[in-house]
RNA sequence: GCCCCCGUAGCCCAACCGGCAGAGGCAGCCCACUUAAAAUGGGCCCAGUGCGGGUUCGAAUCCCGUCGGGGGCACCA
C-alpha cells in the first residue's frame, strides 16, 4: 500500500480526493517505480555464470527471451511514438511473468555512431558528454512509463566493458576464415574456423599458396597477404563508398539507390580506397536459406532475399578472335546461348586493355572516359537509352561457332557476376534495347507466346527454336530443361559450369569517424596487420582535443578520407611486445561502423557481468538454444535455429542491422561460441505512429497543438490557428512538423498508465496510426472505473463485497479472462483492452462489484497498467507485488454457453433467430428450424432445394 | 516497370476456418449530477465493408479486374 496516494489529493479539496486523477495516477506510479527497483522485481534467474542461480524455481518453469530494438538516445528524448513497441514488449513480458516462465527483458543503448558524433559537434561538447546526458533523459523517461526492465542487465555500446567484448568478437571474426568443406553440426558444408587450421594446411603442404612457393618461404608479408585472402575480417583495397559530406566510407547497405548517403542524403563516390571489410559473402546462401526457419515477417525475408539477390546460371566462356583470351560471362539463361549474336563488356572490364586492336583504342578510350566521370546516379538516370561502343574485337559463340562483335557498354556493370554478358537481344529487354540502337542482329531461340509484339524482346515460358548444332539440339525444349541440357554440353567440353551469384557485397567495416570503437589491430614496420592480445583489450578510444570528423564539400569526389584518431599520435604510435620483443607499432586509426555494438547486444543481455566470455554458453544455450520445436512454416524436418523469442522492433533495419546481426551470430555459432544458429526467432515490426500535420496558406506546418477545429454546417471539420485557415494532412511526427507530443506531457495529463493503454488500443501492433491527444481520455475514463469498481472516490474506502458471483458475472469473466489470455499470447492488446473495458462496464452496472469478479480483472488489466494494477492489488489486501501472481484461469464450464442463438437464413438472408443448446444435433436442429412459424410463412409450400445446417449456430434453407 | 501490404460508421479500429457487419475508444446529440461550467456517469445516433465482376446456399473474408494509400526492388545479365 502506498501511504502517499491518501494524503495529497485532499489538499485539491474536492469532494473526490480520492478520484484516479492523473496527480493520484502519478503518486502511484512514482511508488511503485520506486518499490519495483528497491525489490528486483523484474530480476530472472540465470543458470550459470557470474549471476548462477541454480535454485530459482522459475529456471525450471520455462524460459522467454523478449528484446527491443535497442533506441540510439538522441537529444530529443522519446516523443510518444518510440514507446509503442516498448509498451508491447513490456506487456507481453508482464503477462508471461505471470504464467510462471523466467523473463529476461531489458533495455541498453545503441550509443555509438554518426548521429551521436554530430549532435556533439553542433552543441560543442565531448559525444560522450552529450550521450550520456541523453541516456539519463531516456532512463528516466523509460522508467516513467513503468516499464518492468531488469535495470541490472542494462548495457551500453560505449562502455568499455562492452565494447571489449566487440573488440574481442571482432578479433574471432578476423582470425577466422570460411572452410567450404567444415562440416556443420546440421551435416550442411561450410563453416568458419579458426585462421591456424588453414595456416596448417598452409604449412603442411595440403593446400597449395596462390604463387606456388612453399610456406615456409613465404616472408610474414607474404604469409599475411595470403591469410588475407581468406580471413572473414580483411583489409582490402577495392572501389568503395567515399562520402565526402560525412568525411567517411560506408557500406552499400547505407547507400541508397539513388547513390545518396542513407544518413545525410549526400552524394557517394565510387573510390579505390584500403578499407576494412568483412566476409558476409561467405555467408549468403546460410543468410537466405535460414530465413525460412524464422518466424519473421514476409516482408523483411523478402528484403533479404532481394539484398543478397542469389541468382542461379552458367558461366561460359567465349574465346576472343586472334587472341589467346577468354570472355567470360555469367548467365541466368544459357538456354538461350544460340541467339548471343554479341558480347558486351563494362567500361572498366581489365581485358579490355589487352583485347582492342589499335583501331578502335581511340573510341574505347573515349567511352571508358566519359563513362568513369558519370557517377551512379547519372548512369541509372536514363536506363531506356543505352550507350556504347564496339571495341574492334570479336569473340567465338562456343555454341554457334559464329564470331560475334564484343562491345563496350556501361549498361554491364564490372561488379556483378563477371562484368561481361552475352546479349541475347530475343530473350532480353535491354540486350535489344542495345541491339536495336546500333543495328546488330537478333535470332529469337525461344517461341514468343501467341500475340506477342514483334518489336519487343520475349522473356516468358516457350519452347526452344533456332537453337541446335551438329552435336545439340535444345529445340522444343522448354527453357528449364533447355538450360539442363545446354549447362551438362558446356561443361562437357570445358566450355562453362553451373554457377550462382550474388548481388550481396562485403561488408564494409571501417569508419574514418571518432565515435566508434577502435580497431584492436596494429600495423608493424612491413605494413602487416597484427591483433591485439586478448589482455590489451578493451582498447579504449583516446580522448583527443578534436574528434570532429574531417568532411568536405559534400562534392568533392576527389578528396580522401582522414581518421580524426590519425590525429592522435601519442596513442597511435606504440610500442608493444607481441611475443617477439618490444618493437614500435601503428594502431589502427579507423573506427567500427555503429551496427558493430549492435550485432550481438542480445548475447551480452544474458550474461552482462561475465569477465570471461560475452556469455556463458550454457547461459546462452539455456536463453536461446534451439528449441524442440520449429516455428510455423518452417520446412519439414528442419531444426530450430533457436534465437530470442521475441524481438521487436522497426522496418528500417531489414538489410541493415538485422543482416549484420545474423551474420556475426553464425560465425559465433561456426566458432562454437554460441549453440543457436540465429539471433532473433520471431520478430515483429512495430507500426509507425505517425501524427497530424497542420500547414498554413504558405505550406508552412504551425504548432499542431494550437490549432482549432470547428465543425462546419456540412458537418465536414476545417482547421484554423491563429485566426486564419490551416490543412491538415498525415505525417510524421518531428519538431519541424510543430506536433511533437511527449511521453512526458501524457504522464503529466492522464498517467503513464493512461497513456500506455491508449498506444496499446489504438490498434494492432503492426499498423501505422495516427496520434490524437484528445481520444487518451477514453482510456483513462476506463482506468477511473475500474478504480471506482474498487475505491470509494469520496472516502478511499475498498468497497468490493465478498459476495459470490452472479451467473451473468461469472460467465462473462471466464469469458473474459480466456480472450485475455489469447490475446495476450498473440499481442493483439488491442482486442485485450476491449474485453477488459466490456467486463469493466458489466461491473460498474452492479450495485456491489465482487470481490472475486474484479481481483482477477486488476490481474487482467496489470500487464498493460501495471501500476495502478499493483495499486488496486495492493488495497484489495495483498502484500506482495502482482507480477508473479497467477494470470487468472477461466473455468471451462463457465466457457461453454447454456444456449446459443441460432439464425435461421432463407437463401442467405437472416429471417428468424432460435436459442438453442450449444450441443443440438443437426436433424434437430434442421426440424426446430423448419418448424419455425416465420419460416413456414416464408417458405409456404415451396420445394426445398437443400438446407445447410451449421449447428448449433446456423440453418439456411434454400427453396427450389 | 515488377513485387508485397492495406482500404469496414465523421475518426481510430473489431469481426477466429466464408455463416447475424460491431467488441472497444474518440467525436456528436440527449439526460443525470452541478448555482454554472468542467470532470464524471447513463443513454442515443451512425456504415453494408473503395469500385466493378465472379465463385458459393451464403463473401468484409476466396478469385479476377480496377481505383486510392503505404512499402520494397529496379540496366543485377
Amino acid at each position: 500500500m502506498t501511504d502517499t496516494s491518501e494524503t495529497k489529493a485532499d489538499a485539491t479539496g474536492s469532494e473526490t480526493p480520492h478520484r484516479y486523477t492523473a496527480e493520484l495516477a502519478n503518486q502511484i506510479e512514482d511508488a511503485w517505480q520506486e518499490r519495483w527497483e528497491r525489490e528486483g522485481t523484474f530480476h530472472s534467474a540465470n543458470p550459470a555464470g557470474p549471476w548462477a542461480e541454480p535454485d530459482d524455481p522459475r529456471l525450471a518453469r520455462g524460459h522467454m527471451m523478449v528484446m527491443d530494438m535497442f533506441p540510439y538516445p538522441s537529444g530529443a528524448g522519446l516523443h510518444v511514438g518510440h514507446p509503442l513497441g516498448f509498451i508491447a514488449t513490456d506487456v507481453f513480458s508482464r503477462y508471461q511473468r505471470t504464467t510462471g516462465r523466467n523473463v529476461l527483458h531489458t533495455m541498453g543503448f545503441d550509443a555509438f555512431g554518426l548521429p551521436a558524433e554530430q549532435y556533439a559537434v553542433q552543441t560543442g561538447q565531448h559525444p560522450r558528454t552529450t550521450t550520456e546526458a541523453n541516456m539519463v533523459t531516456y532512463r528516466r523517461q523509460l522508467r516513467a512509463l513503468g516499464m518492468g526492465h531488469e535495470r541490472r542487465r542494462s548495457i551500453e555500446t560505449i562502455d568499455p566493458d562492452y565494447y571489449r567484448w566487440t573488440q574481442w568478437i571482432f578479433l574471432q571474426i578476423y582470425n577466422s576464415w570460411y572452410d567450404e568443406h567444415a562440416v556443420r553440426a546440421d551435416g550442411q558444408l561450410g563453416a568458419a574456423r579458426p585462421i591456424s587450421e588453414l595456416v596448417e594446411q598452409y604449412a603442411a603442404g595440403d593446400r597449395a599458396t596462390p604463387s606456388g612457393q612453399p610456406w615456409a618461404q613465404l616472408t610474414p608479408a607474404e604469409r599475411e597477404g595470403v591469410l588475407a585472402e581468406h580471413r572473414l575480417a580483411y583489409v582490402s583495397s577495392a572501389p568503395v563508398n567515399w562520402c565526402p559530406g560525412l568525411g567517411t566510407v560506408l557500406s552499400n547497405e547505407e547507400v541508397t539507390n539513388e547513390g545518396k548517403s542513407e544518413r545525410g542524403d549526400f552524394p557517394v563516390f565510387k573510390r579505390n580506397l584500403s578499407q576494412w571489410k568483412m566476409r558476409i559473402t561467405a555467408y549468403a546462401d546460410r543468410l537466405i536459406d535460414d530465413l525460412d526457419r524464422l518466424d519473421w515477417p514476409e516482408k523483411i525475408k523478402i528484403q533479404q532475399r532481394n539484398w543478397i539477390g542469389r541468382s542461379q546460371g552458367a558461366n561460359v566462356s567465349f574465346p576472343v578472335v586472334g587472341h589467346d583470351e577468354q570472355i567470360m560471362v555469367f548467365t541466368t539463361r544459357p538456354d538461350t546461348i544460340f541467339g548471343a549474336t554479341f558480347m558486351v563488356l563494362a567500361p572498366e572490364h581489365p581485358l579490355l586493355e589487352r583485347i582492342v586492336p589499335e583501331s578502335h583504342h581511340a573510341d574505347v578510350a573515349a567511352y571508358q572516359r566519359s563513362a568513369s566521370t558519370k557517377s551512379d546516379l547519372e548512369r541509372q538516370a536514363d536506363t531506356k537509352a543505352k550507350t556504347g561502343v564496339f571495341t574492334g574485337a570479336h569473340a567465338i559463340n562456343p555454341a554457334t561457332g559464329e564470331a560475334i562483335q564484343v562491345w563496350v557498354a556501361d549498361y554491364v556493370l564490372m561488379g556483378y557476376g563477371t562484368g561481361a554478358i552475352m546479349a541475347v537481344p530475343g530473350q532480353d529487354e535491354r540486350d535489344w534495347a542495345f541491339a536495336t540502337a546500333y543495328d546488330l542482329p537478333i535470332i529469337r531461340t525461344v517461341q514468343p507466346s501467341e500475340g506477342h509484339p514483334e518489336d519487343e524482346a520475349f522473356t516468358g515460358e516457350g519452347p526452344a527454336i533456332n537453337s541446335a548444332n551438329e552435336e545439340i539440339s535444345l529445340d522444343g525444349l522448354p527453357v528449364a530443361e533447355a538450360k539442363a541440357a545446354i549447362i551438362d554440353w558446356l561443361a562437357d567440353r570445358g566450355l562453362g559450369e553451373g554457377t550462382i551469384t550474388y548481388r550481396l557485397r562485403d561488408w564494409l567495416f571501417s569508419r574514418q569517424r571518432y565515435w566508434g570503437e577502435p580497431f584492436p589491430i596494429v600495423w608493424d614496420e612491413q605494413g602487416v596487420a597484427h591483433a591485439l592480445p586478448d589482455d590489451q583489450l578493451p582498447l579504449t578510444l583516446p580522448d583527443v582535443p578534436d574528434y570532429s570528423p574531417r568532411t568536405f564539400d559534400p562534392e568533392d569526389a576527389e578528396s580522401m578520407p582522414e581518421a580524426p584518431l590519425a590525429r592522435a599520435t601519442e596513442w597511435v604510435e606504440v610500442e608493444l611486445d607481441l611475443g617477439d620483443g618490444p618493437k614500435r607499432y601503428r594502431r589502427d586509426t579507423n573506427t567500427m561502423p555503429n551496427w558493430a555494438g549492435s550485432c550481438w547486444y542480445h548475447l551480452r543481455y544474458m550474461d552482462p557481468e561475465n569477465k570471461e566470455a560475452p556469455v556463458d554458453p550454457a547461459v546462452e544455450a539455456y536463453w536461446i538454444g534451439p528449441r524442440e520445436e520449429t516455428v510455423a512454416g518452417a520446412p519439414e524436418g528442419s531444426r530450430d535455429p533457436g534465437g530470442v523469442d521475441l524481438y521487436i522492433g522497426g522496418a528500417e533495419h531489414a538489410v541493415l542491422h538485422l543482416l549484420y546481426a545474423r551474420f556475426w551470430h553464425k560465425a559465433l555459432h561456426d566458432l562454437g561460441y554460441v549453440s543457436s544458429e540465429e539471433p532473433f526467432r520471431r520478430l515483429i515490426n512495430q507500426g509507425m505512429i505517425e501524427a497530424y500535420v497542420y500547414r498554413d496558406h504558405r505550406g508552412q506546418p504551425v504548432p499542431a497543438e494550437e490549432v482549432e477545429e470547428t465543425i462546419g454546417e456540412t458537418g465536414d471539420p476545417t482547421y484554423s490557428w491563429q485566426g486564419q485557415p490551416v490543412t491538415k494532412e498525415h505525417g510524421k511526427m518531428g519538431k519541424s512538423l510543430k506536433n511533437v507530443v511527449t511521453p512526458d506531457e501524457m504522464r503529466a495529463q492522464y498517467g503513464s498508465d493512461t497513456f500506455r493503454v491508449y498506444e496499446m488500443s489504438m490498434g494492432p501492433l503492426e499498423q501505422y496510426r495516427p496520434w490524437e491527444t484528445r481520444a487518451v481520455v477514453g482510456s483513462q475514463r476506463f482506468l477511473q472505473r475500474l478504480w471506482r469498481n474498487v475505491v470509494d472516490e469520496e472516502t478511499g474506502e475498498v468497497t468490493v463485497s465478498e459476495d459470490p458471483l452472479d451467473e451473468a458475472t461469472a460467465r462473462f469473466l471466464a469469458r473474459t479472462a480466456d480472450g485475455v489470455r489469447t490475446d495476450f499470447e498473440a499481442l493483439r492488446v488491442n482486442t485485450a483492452v476491449a474485453k477488459m473495458i466490456e467486463f469493466n462496464n458489466h461491473l460498474t452496472k452492479l450495485d456491489r462489484v465482487p470481490r472475486a469478479a474484479i481481483e482477477p480483472l486488476v490481474q487482467m488489466v496489470a500487464p498493460v497498467a501495471p501500476h495502478i494494477g499493483e495499486e488496486l492489488w495492493s488495497r484489495l489486501g495483498h502484500p506482495e507485488s502482482l507480477a508473479y501472481e497467477p494470470f487468472p484461469e477461466a473455468d471451462p464450464a463457465l466457457l461453454v454457453e447454456e444456449t446459443v442463438t441460432c439464425v435461421v437464413q432463407v437463401k442467405g438472408k437472416v429471417r428468424d433467430r432460435l436459442e438453442v443448446s450449444p450441443d443440438i444435433g443437426e436433424d434437430e436442429l434442421r426440424e426446430l428450424a423448419l418448424g419455425s412459424e416465420r419460416i413456414r410463412e416464408l417458405i409456404g409450400d415451396a420445394e426445398l432445394r437443400t438446407v445447410i445446417v451449421r449447428a448449433p449456430k446456423l440453418v439456411n434453407i434454400v427453396p427450389a
